[in-house]
DNA sequence: CGTGATAATGTTACAGGTAACAATTTAAGG
DNA sequence: CCTTAAATTGTTACCTGTAACATTATCACG
């Protein structure tokens, strides 16, 4: 007895016309004559007729959605990449397919499967290293994949990011420049961007000949966690002067920390952060940090997604957008 | 001359079989018999083989997929709700797709027919208001749907979620309690979690016989923008002792604020937020809060969902979490 | 070796919207 | 009024995996 929702057929035959007829009217009104618009508009109101794209992707292998595969939504960072993702997608008539993997390559290959099984017109992903299955399964679908975040490693087609080592570079001599020498690096999961800033931060370290300590742990960032790092290193290595973390949700933890213990900031610690969050630019003392274009990073990857879909052809593989090393007050 | 990517015929005409054979295999190897699998299995390797979902869309009307409908990414609050609905679906082997829509009544509908027309199997949706079409449209579609985040409104089907109004009541009696009687509330956008509680703060302005104020604007909350509503209170309402905001991202940036102000801190202000999010449990003064449970309110809406698909009857229409005030040291 | 049961594979039809083509109606012009 | 063009509506086929039913192969056992 339940009743399954309204076909093209249900509406057609209360009108009592073909379907076709109701799909031209759909499509576009003027096709059909000026008495049937009405009726067909009155039909479909009256059955609550919802269209559904299921045979269309089946018969064009077109869905009109875009899979966004990131390591985690639990990151601030990437809801702003979600943001802007969206922001693209959705005015072209894009439908946002979400997932993550939280860190793991397996699930990642998992992933990357069950957004292809419903044909998605594109992918956005993130990291920078793929096994072999999954780049063999990318060409495959044949369709166009952007991978976002960084932007040095050879992408599989196109990439769009920033040069985290660089940007960690800058920041670190930065930190040494202000008279810090004895700075940790603070990370959380090594994932492949801290990666990079990690090396970064040691290249930085090295040509200045001091010598790099990175404190880091498989659970995910966090305010909390960034103070539980500041105390730890201040027992361990109380001559620590200065501090780069991989976040500013760490960073802010950190200064806490440093508040808490009586530590003054930037006399007797130096603290920096990664991303410029917007509680950095509001905070007593303003965070030293890096400045990362995560809104524009999703956007730009939405619209040369659309450009290719379009048919247009990759004319840059890698797009290096800025970073800005923001001084703040803090080291 | 572009290969399309392969389908079970294609593999079919490489072993030799039908492609019910190889479609059965797919689902349970031992249905077919030994030599095949082994060949079947090579053959769906070679060609890189993706499964495709539209035809089961198509044919049952099922696409494993749930659609998770909410005002906005920026918020923190949504990207944990939506981690907690992925905790749920993601091992239960369904896709969540999401969509956002500003705060605006029309983009909600058009949102909401997009996710239909995807052959969602479920969804969950935002607010507690909605237009009749809208109701309409989701009878029509037969498929079971959530109302997060409030807990008052008679739902559609089913809410889970806090008591907006008691929480900002007992806040605010909190607050007057604590000795702050001139009490101005923050906040950013009015949508309907909002109102609910400026209701509950008026309500307790009004018992204790102090008259509420509030502040609003159209853009979204961000900590910059609690910092500007401080600044603009205490300039127009210089007898002001307390701030009640909407959201923590309002009140630290109001807490800075002050700082920079030379406000003292609960002393001269007494500053309370909403959500306890995780820097207000690091922050100097610990900030006080109303702690909600926001990734608890994903996994459960994305759990009751999964169970009335599997056919559970609704048995609890409202479903109502507590909420926590956490007193912190800023009032 | 035959018979019935079981295992393994094949065949057919279906889901719903629309492209491509066909048929019919209406309008225009002489 | 008739002819041709244009506008409107109808018909058919297709996309792909799988349920349901049909067929063929295999095996056990008297």
């Amino acid at each position: 007895m339940k009743k399954k929702r309204p076909t093209l057929q249900d509406v057609a035959d209360l009108v009592g016309v073909t379907k076709m007829t109701v799909s031209r009217f759909l499509r576009n009104p003027d096709q059909v004559s000026a008495p049937l618009q009405k009726s067909i508009a009155h039909a479909l109101d009256e059955l609550g007729y919802i269209p559904n794209r299921a045979p269309d992707i089946l018969s064009k292998s077109k869905s009109h959605s875009i899979g966004v595969l990131l390591p985690s939504l639990t990151n601030q960072v990437f809801s702003e990449v979600i943001r802007g993702v969206e922001s693209v997608l959705e005015p072209a008539g894009y439908q946002t397919m979400l997932a993550h993997y939280g860190y793991s390559k397996e699930a990642e290959e998992a992933r990357i499967v069950t957004l292809l099984s419903y044909n998605v017109d594109g992918l956005i992903i993130s990291e920078s290293y793929h096994t072999e299955r999954v780049r063999k399964m990318l060409k495959v679908a044949g369709i166009p994949v952007i991978e976002i975040m960084d932007s040095v490693s050879p992408p599989i087609e196109q990439a769009i990011g920033i040069d985290n080592q660089a940007a960690a570079y800058a920041m670190t001599s930065r930190m040494i420049q202000k008279g810090h020498d004895k700075i940790v690096y603070f990370a959380a999961r090594m994932d492949q961007r801290t990666l990079f800033r990690v090396r970064g931060y040691e290249a930085a370290m090295h040509d200045h000949e001091l010598k790099p300590f990175c404190m880091s742990t498989d659970s995910s960032s966090s305010f909390s966690l960034g103070e539980r790092f500041m105390k730890e290193a201040i027992e361990r290595h109380p001559d620590t002067n200065g501090i780069f973390c991989t976040n500013d949700d760490l960073a802010i933890g950190a200064l806490y920390g440093c508040q808490k213990a009586g530590i003054k900031v930037p006399e007797d610690m130096g603290i920096a952060g990664f991303h410029g969050h917007d509680i950095a630019r509001v905070m007593t003392p303003l965070l030293a940090t890096v400045i990362t274009p995560r809104e524009e990073m999703g956007r730009l990857a939405a619209e040369h997604l659309l450009a290719r879909l379009k048919g247009e052809k990759v004319n840059q593989r890698v797009i290096n957008l800025p970073f800005k090393i923001e001084e703040g007050e803090s080291i």
